[in-house]
RNA sequence: GGCGGUGUAGCUCAGUGGUUAGAGCGAGCGGCUCAUAACCGCUAGGUCAAGGGUUCGAGUCCCUUCACCGCCA
């Protein structure tokens, strides 16, 4: 069969791994297994980002050499994927000489191509982004970074550029004969329309950059980060290798797929930087670039700053990895945007997992057992409604996986669950164990329950490769090593079936909710706190307030996105049927008062709060307490009772809006 | 502003111009008792965003409007 080539993008090491990179990670192993068990030779790999200012400046800030950062990121990397039974063949960091090599080889190749030159690059420069941008893009006053808020530098230095407008064309012309070069379609038109309107040249290095890769023959100048990063994918399969080419002739310069795939966001680099570059360079393109969608959380994005971001530590430890990246894959419709929630989880959890799943697996294998002296049935069937159904679910789920399709895929496979219960209902054969035993009948009934739970947990293969097993074992069938056992008829005759245990024990919803909504029990150990970069802040309104934890520090930039401002109680009065939650309409210097929500009606009286002045987040996400919506919060101590005490100046003065720091 | 997309049941989403618009989850009722209070059946719930047009026939094609999303270095 074929070869294979699937890529996750490299992970940039200034964040710890969240749900986003667990995500496209997930997705790059199930297509791996898949295309393994369908036969193909597949190479899967992933790695880490880990030049660029930005950690050069988190490390600076931690007092430890870049390495050293990146060497405690990327340990966080190795653990979580081992976590996640990953199966990948390959990690590359880009502060491997191997790494390094393949860049300076492709920048040989450009170079030779006479796509490089030296000219002055100027414009605003926001290093967070480590991008110039134009005078037009940051007009409003201060030049600030539209993503980081923060003000940008004019910067004025000698760059080299990579010829970029010289592949417009021959751009095109691939996105126009490659149908399934860039998807799903809508990013396609996307990249289509951006290069059709025209290419700039591309500024590829950055002068006197001290953490990245030298720009060979360039003193003075390091490879601009996309240029370093993009080239992982070739350098990983040792392109660029002295002696010996490693899987680079097999997986990128022959005949099979190479398969991108990568988060919207960076779509641009990949859809047009990296063919143009590589078209220069004369190397092969890759055969697909696929980009999904965010995870949101809640229907909101997710950002560090929130704080909601989704750190899956505690859905893997009570769960296992395996229900995670089925969630993940059930959910996400392939392309689009999907939305994070417990409640979501849990709901999957106990209708998929533990009713269709679990129970049905457990029913077989116990009417087996009961029926045959604990094996399963001396006598298979070739013929029934059951076998109907899988035959045209097992077609429909090689064409979803093929497609990226997790979510048909995964649909079809319950498809089958549901016909082998109904199937069961209308034959009910606990009757025929007592009035006639282990008849033929009897045997080939029960056989059809097992063979299509066999069906299924094959099918969840790539998807939850552990539990998949547990389940072919619980059926009594061994776990295959390739997709020919997707066909009907693999159930043994009269092996033995263990006794069943619950594989996925149902969840208490109401309780679940309600652990997960409480702050960790003080006895079990903070979760990853001696993070080695900053974790997301813990939502602050479930944070307990007993002897909080010394936080990991944060640097200024990181504290003004915290929006304190001075205002003044305009309104205040109690909210009716609510005990604790007063409602202040509060002055912040804007156009119109805030309505504001908070818990301290216990120990306040509304009339003397009016004309109070206090101190408001103003950045806060809005949110609903009493079918009220609160548009910041006032921030309290808290005694040693645990009782809020009001934050306000000592003095008289301060003007409404006015900045708090 | 330009280009592209989306809008269908309480929720998440399917629906090549052709009977009465579907699935899963959730809700209500009934059945079963092998199975993890699981499973099976039935029911409720839709002016298919709004308006206009083409057509024998429109959720589907065309136009307009509204809302939301993405891209425009």
């Amino acid at each position: 069969m074929g070869h294979f080539y699937v890529t996750t993008p490299i992970y940039y090491v200034n964040d710890l791994p969240h749900i986003g990179h667990i995500f496209s990670t997930v997705v790059a192993d199930t297509v791996a297994r898949y295309r393994r068990l369908a036969g193909d030779e597949v190479f899967f790999l992933t790695g880490t980002d880990e030049h660029g200012q930005n950690i050069e400046r988190a490390a600076a800030q931690q007092g430890v050499r870049p390495i050293e950062l990146a060497d405690r990121v990327v340990s966080r990397y190795h653990d979580l994927w081992r976590r996640f039974g990953m199966s990948h063949d390959g990690f590359i960091r880009t502060t491997e000489p191997r790494h390094r090599r393949g860049v300076e080889e492709l920048i040989r190749r450009i170079e030779d191509a006479g796509d490089l030159y030296v000219a002055p690059h100027e414009g605003w420069y926001c290093a967070s982004c480590e991008t110039f941008f134009t005078e037009k893009e940051l007009a409003m006053p201060g030049h600030r970074c539209p993503t980081h808020d923060r003000p940008a530098e004019w910067k004025s230095e000698q760059n080299l550029f990579f010829r970029l407008s010289r592949y417009e064309k021959p751009l095109l012309e691939w996105i126009d004969s490659h149908p399934g070069f860039i998807r799903p379609e809508t990013r396609r038109n996307e990249v289509r329309a951006f290069v059709a309107q025209g290419l700039r040249d591309l500024s590829v290095s950055r002068a006197g950059l001290g953490w990245g890769i030298p720009f060979p023959g360039h003193p003075g100048q390091t490879v601009y980060v996309w240029l370093d990063a993009l080239a992982n994918y070739l350098s990983a399969l040792g392109f660029g290798a002295p002696g010996e080419d490693g899987p680079y002739r097999t997986f990128w310069e022959g005949d099979g797929e190479r398969l991108h795939l990568i988060g919207k966001d960076i779509i641009r680099h990949h859809c047009v930087y990296w063919p143009a570059f590589l078209l220069s360079a004369g190397l092969p393109l890759p055969t697909s670039i696929w980009a999904h969608g965010w995870w949101l959380r809640d229907q909101k994005k997710m950002s560090k700053s929130v704080g909601n971001v989704v750190r899956p530590d505690d859905l893997i430890e009570r769960f296992g990895p395996d229900v995670l990246r089925y969630f993940l894959l059930r959910e996400m419709v392939f392309g689009q945007d999907a939305s994070f929630s417990d409640e979501g989880f849990v709901d999957r959890y106990n209708s998929d997992l533990a009713n269709d799943l679990g129970n049905t697996a457990s029913r077989v294998a116990t009417l087996a057992r009961q029926a045959f002296g604990g094996a399963t049935p001396p006598e298979p069937c070739d013929d029934n409604p059951v076998r109907t159904v899988a035959l045209a679910v097992i077609a429909e789920y090689r064409e979803a996986m093929a497609e990226l399709a997790f979510q048909d895929a995964l649909r079809a496979l319950w498809r089958l669950l549901a016909e082998a219960n109904q199937y069961l209902v209308a034959r009910e054969p606990w009757k025929l164990i007592r009035s006639e035993g282990p008849s033929p009948r009897l045997s080939r009934i029960l056989w059809n329950g097992l063979e299509a739970v066999r069906l299924v947990a094959t099918g969840l293969l790539p998807v939850m490769p552990e539990t998949a097993a547990r389940v072919l074992a619980a059926v009594g069938s061994p776990v295959p090593a390739s997709l020919d056992a997707l066909a009907w008829g693999g159930t043994p005759n009269g092996v033995p079936l263990p006794e069943p245990q619950p594989l996925f024990p149902r969840i208490d919803k109401e309780k679940f909710m309600a652990e997960i909504a409480a702050p960790a029990p003080a006895a079990s150990p903070a979760p990853p706190a001696a993070a080695p970069v900053p974790a997301a802040p813990v939502p602050a309104a479930v944070a307990p307030t007993a002897a909080a934890p010394a936080a990991a520090r944060i640097d200024i930039q990181r504290f003004m996105e915290v929006e304190l401002r001075m205002g003044r109680v305009l309104t205040c009065e109690a909210v009716p049927k609510s005990s604790k939650l007063l409602r202040f309409s509060v002055d912040i210097g804007e156009a119109a008062p805030r309505q504001i929500l908070a818990g301290i009606a216990r120990e306040y009286r509304p009339e003397e709060l009016v004309g109070a002045e206090v101190v408001v987040v103003a950045n806060l996400e809005p949110a609903k307490l009493m079918g009220l919506e609160s548009q910041g919060m006032l921030l309290a101590a808290t005694d040693p009772e645990g009782r809020p005490i009001l934050l306000r100046p000592h003095k008289p003065g301060a003007v409404p809006g006015s900045r708090v720091r």
